[in-house]
DNA sequence: AACATATCATACGGAATCCAAAACACAAGA
DNA sequence: TCTTGTGTTTTGGATTCCGTATGATATGTT
C-alpha cells in the first residue's frame, strides 16, 4: 500500500482483488440458486451437480465421477441410484470391460430443468447485451480460463497428479 | 437464425452462449474445489459456504443467515454448532436485544483457509496478469452483474416477491 | 402484570455419507 | 486351464446430518 502506484497502472491491484471477491461472491450465489433449482425437481443439491457435470461431460464411470469430486465410490452409488430412480440418468455396462459402468444422462426431462434456469437465463442475456463483441469474447475467454484453473486448483488439493 | 446478422455483430449469440457455458463450468469447478477445502479442514460443503458469508457479511444473527440461504432455523443451530465446536465462530449476546444472537467469525484459523485457497488465488493472479487494467474493470463489473442477476433469479425461484 | 410476539435451542425421525467387505470381470502366470 | 492378483462397482452396518415440531427465554404492549 505504496501512495506511489508501482508500475504505472494504479488500478490493477484493486481490479484483482475486486474480480477475487466477485468471484466468492458469484460462487455462493450460483450455489444457491442450485439449491432453489434443485428444490423444485425434487434433487439433492450434490445430485443436481452431479447431472450438471454428467450432462457435459458426456458418459462417464461412477468411480471417474466420485475421483473428480473426491467423493466416496460408495457415496456415487447412492447419488447415481436416486438419479437413476428419477429418469435423469441411466448405467449402462461398457461392452469393452464388463465389469465397468458407463453413466449415460437422459434428455427427457431436459426441459423442466431449462424453465427453472430461463430466469438466470434471460437475466444473463440482459447483462450480456450491455457490452460490445470484442469484449464479450474477452469475459467467456476469462471464465474459461478460471475455470481451468479451479480445475487444476481441486486435483491438487485431491492429492497432486494422483 | 436468418443467414444474415441482425446488427452487424457476427459473434454475440456465440460470445453469449460461451459466457453460459464457461459460468456453468465455472460453478461446478468452483463447488468441487469448495468441496476439497471443506474436507481438508474438516469441515461440511454448507458449514464453509456459510463461514464464507460470516467472513465477509460481518457479525449477522443465526435467523438472518437461515433466510439468506433458505434454510430452516433449526438447521442453521447444527451448522453453528459445528462451526462453533471448531473454533471458527463465536455466539454473543447482541446487548441491544438480548434475546437475538450475533455471529461473529473468529480469524484465529484463516491462515489454514488461506493456505488451501493459496493455489487458486495464485492461479487467478496468473490469468488477471494477462488483462489490461481497463479490462480488469470490466470483468469485475461483469461478475459483479452476474452475481445480482443470480441473486434475483434465486429469489424468483424460493417464492416470487416474498 | 399478563398476553402476544420474536428468536434461538433441543428432541427425534428420516435421509445421506462413509468405511469395510463382497461380487463380478479382466489379465497374467504356472 | 486353473489359479492368483488387480480393478470396478455395489451391498450392509454404523455414524452423522438435515428438517419438522416442540420448548425455553427475552422483549414489547395493553
Amino acid at each position: 500500500m505504496l501512495p506511489l502506484s508501482p508500475d504505472a497502472t494504479p488500478g490493477r491491484r484493486q481490479s484483482t482483488a475486486a474480480i477475487k471477491e466477485a468471484l466468492r461472491d458469484l460462487r455462493i450465489q450460483l450455489s444457491l440458486l442450485n439449491h432453489q433449482v434443485g428444490t423444485h425437481l425434487d434433487l439433492n443439491d450434490v445430485d443436481l451437480d452431479f447431472l450438471d457435470v454428467i450432462n457435459r461431460s458426456g458418459p462417464l464411470s461412477p468411480g471417474a465421477l466420485a475421483r473428480r469430486a473426491g467423493f466416496h465410490p460408495a457415496t456415487m452409488t447412492g447419488i447415481l441410484d436416486r438419479l437413476e430412480r428419477g429418469g435423469w440418468v441411466a448405467r449402462e455396462r461398457d461392452p469393452s470391460d464388463r465389469r465397468a459402468v458407463v453413466v449415460r444422462a437422459l434428455r427427457n426431462r431436459n426441459a423442466e430443468v431449462m424453465r427453472l434456469y430461463s430466469g438466470m437465463n434471460s437475466a444473463i442475456d440482459n447483462v450480456c447485451a450491455e457490452y460490445t463483441s470484442a469484449e464479450l469474447k474477452v469475459l467467456a475467454d476469462f471464465l474459461r480460463r478460471t475455470a481451468k484453473a479451479g480445475i487444476r486448483a481441486a486435483d491438487e488439493l485431491a492429492g497432486g497428479a494422483r
